[in-house]
DNA sequence: GCCACCATGTAAACAGTTACATGATTAG
DNA sequence: CTAATCATGTAACTGTTTACATGGTGGC
């Protein structure tokens, strides 16, 4: 056996960031928070480690930048050899999907509390992927917007519709729930 | 600060299994594969550490039991301060879901790769959840069946009911991906 | 004066996956 | 005879989160 490769997926992400242009460790955050973060997350605590194993390994480049006044920062780019692997990993095949909803743990087990509560915690779900679909729908019309002078934005537009469908799908689910708990609540001689 | 506290969901997800019925390590895995599995996984390497620790902590107790030919099992059953944790669990504030969609990081950085790829990779997707989607109908069907006698499995229904919702969602976004693919494709003078 | 934001990083703890070890039974 | 299933567990590794450490700038 050769080697189990190390197959980190957030190093991907970062690396395909890169590729788009030339990024900070903290610049790197933002982007995620306002693009692949809906699927992809990566918090601080990894985004440095993996910034300095990519360039021990030669597929980005730091180099620190002075700036009067605000902390310097350190600019990653990524290398000819970065952007071999990058397109290497886009071609290899794809692992499923990994999902965790702590929302529907609790309620698999709801018949242990209060329908009550139960209502009120999907009430919750529901106000939160409310705001968070208003918030993926800006982010749609402007993408609309500018698709047209350029196709750069398909890709990102995909992942965006994939968020709006989801939520949307969140949403019925919340309603279809709630009616559903609300009919067993008042069936008589129930608990 | 006293104690930053073991929050170990895929240890409440045991406990209330075990709520239900007592039931093994080998027991459980089949149990979450069957229910909770679709949003919450877990496999043995998790599992046995799992039940030694609830074990140790007093919230389960196991009891070896022996069945000729086939190997002992070590059934476990849920103790009376594991029940009060579970119900403590239960009640206390729910996090935010965790999602990870390799798909739509490779998606996102699709312009790097031919747009066939592409769309071959959501063709895959589309073809794995329409399986699934029919083998979650499937389980819906027996669970509305037995409904009217007891409505115990009423919470089981919301969650597959949840996945349903998710489901045809993956499988509308893919069908609009795919069209939004082929259009371009078909658009003169596009890579 | 205080809080939010800018900016980088390390260390410890926790969660999760994969491989290994062992071995019997049963169905094809 | 071979593969799948039954059955439990450990060890090593990988991935992720959270806390800590440090310190300047700008707005209210």
């Amino acid at each position: 056996m050769v080697q189990i490769a190390n197959e980190n997926k957030t190093a991907y992400a970062i690396l395909g960031l890169l590729n788009h242009e030339p990024l900070s460790g903290y610049d790197i955050r933002k982007r995620i928070d306002g693009s692949i973060g809906l699927f992809w997350d990566a918090g601080f605590g990894q985004i440095y480690p993996a910034l300095k194993k990519l360039a021990d390994k030669g597929l980005v480049e730091g180099k620190a930048e002075k700036s009067g006044g605000r902390p310097d920062k350190k600019i990653y780019r990524i290398t000819e050899k970065g952007r071999k692997e990058l397109e290497k990993w886009l071609v290899e095949p794809t692992a499923k999907e990994h999902v965790r909803y702590e929302i529907l743990l609790k309620l698999f087990f709801g018949s242990l509390v209060d329908t009550e509560r139960n209502i009120e915690t999907i009430k919750e779900f529901r106000a939160r992927y409310t705001g968070l679909l208003e918030t993926l729908e800006g982010y749609e019309r402007n993408l609309r917007l500018v698709l047209p002078k350029s196709q750069d934005h398909l890709y990102y537009l995909l992942t965006v519709r994939f968020g709006s469908h989801i939520y949307r799908a969140y949403l019925n689910w919340a309603d279809e729930a709630l009616e559903m708990l609300r009919n067993k609540a008042t069936v008589p001689g129930d608990n």
